[in-house]
DNA sequence: AGTATTTACTTAGCAGCGCTAACTAAATGG
DNA sequence: CCATTTAGTTAGCGCTGCTAAGTAAATACT
């Protein structure tokens, strides 16, 4: 436990927060043309690429209460980029699917977000690029 | 060809959008036990950081508007956590500082926040945690 | 100097997102 | 067959953001 190891793990914490809190303010200003507020898009996100799921299950992968989930997905109807398909399976439930309008709108949401981050990657030398990747192998380690 | 140079830059993007996210998501739950919200707990941090300043420049560097940093400051007062001195400079304004208690409270989070971190980076290897920082300097040039 | 404009902040009121509590209706299980 | 559990909804609350409109001090223009 030697003191310069220390303070460079206080250290390299400390900028990946900082680091992480300013990237994502950043690409939230994209978001923002996508005309629908995070959560929503973020439901929809989970209701594209997780394909119909139930209410329930939706509520649980964005880590919110069922009510919540229930507003969120009302409001996404609305606007049909969403639509409720009757549980086969449970009276009760419905399973919540992608309309090709919402699907649109996510991919576009996307490329644009990722369009912001990916023009500056592309701005780094090979060398760079390398060294990004690989501090993005160990991030996702302790991310988990 | 390796197999660093087959992955996209659409892919690193994407990696690095979704790292930045859980990691913030994972830490935000040490910020709860401050008792504040997140808003509050971040006004509070640039007014202990940013030393006394007055409520449109912490407006601004929170990117809020002023109503919402009027309401957010006297929260903070009520609770004891900052205190409002009159500009001398300018009748109309008045500076904002953090009072003892909330410098504390700040401080304590700060440290359970990165804690928090810390414990997971001081469990890597040596090699990978010199692969995270050099990540880290290519990502503080493209956040900026 | 005296009025007009700008600036700093507050108040009022609205919408979105999170929650819990309480409800309905369907499924499950003794 | 009735009791319990499970899936989702409704009602209602608090917090955070906003804009619009107000007050009061500073500044600018005759």
């Amino acid at each position: 436990m030697n003191r310069t190891s220390t303070l460079s793990t206080e250290e390299t914490a400390d900028r990946l927060h900082s680091a992480a809190i300013h990237l994502l303010r950043s690409l939230r200003h994209e978001d923002e043309k996508s005309g629908l507020s995070a959560p929503r898009l973020s439901a929809l996100s989970v209701v594209v690429f997780a394909g119909p799921l139930r209410l329930g299950a939706l509520a649980n992968a964005e880590r919110v209460r069922a009510p919540t989930m229930t507003r969120l997905v009302q409001e996404l109807e609305k606007e049909n980029l969403v639509r409720r398909e009757p549980d086969p399976a449970d009276g009760r439930a419905f399973r919540i699917a992608a309309t090709p309008k919402g699907r649109r709108l996510l991919l576009q949401g996307r490329k644009r977000r990722i369009g912001a981050l990916v023009k500056r990657i592309d701005a780094l030398s090979n060398a760079d690029h390398a060294r990004l990747r690989n501090g993005l192998d160990v991030l996702a380690q302790i991310t988990q």
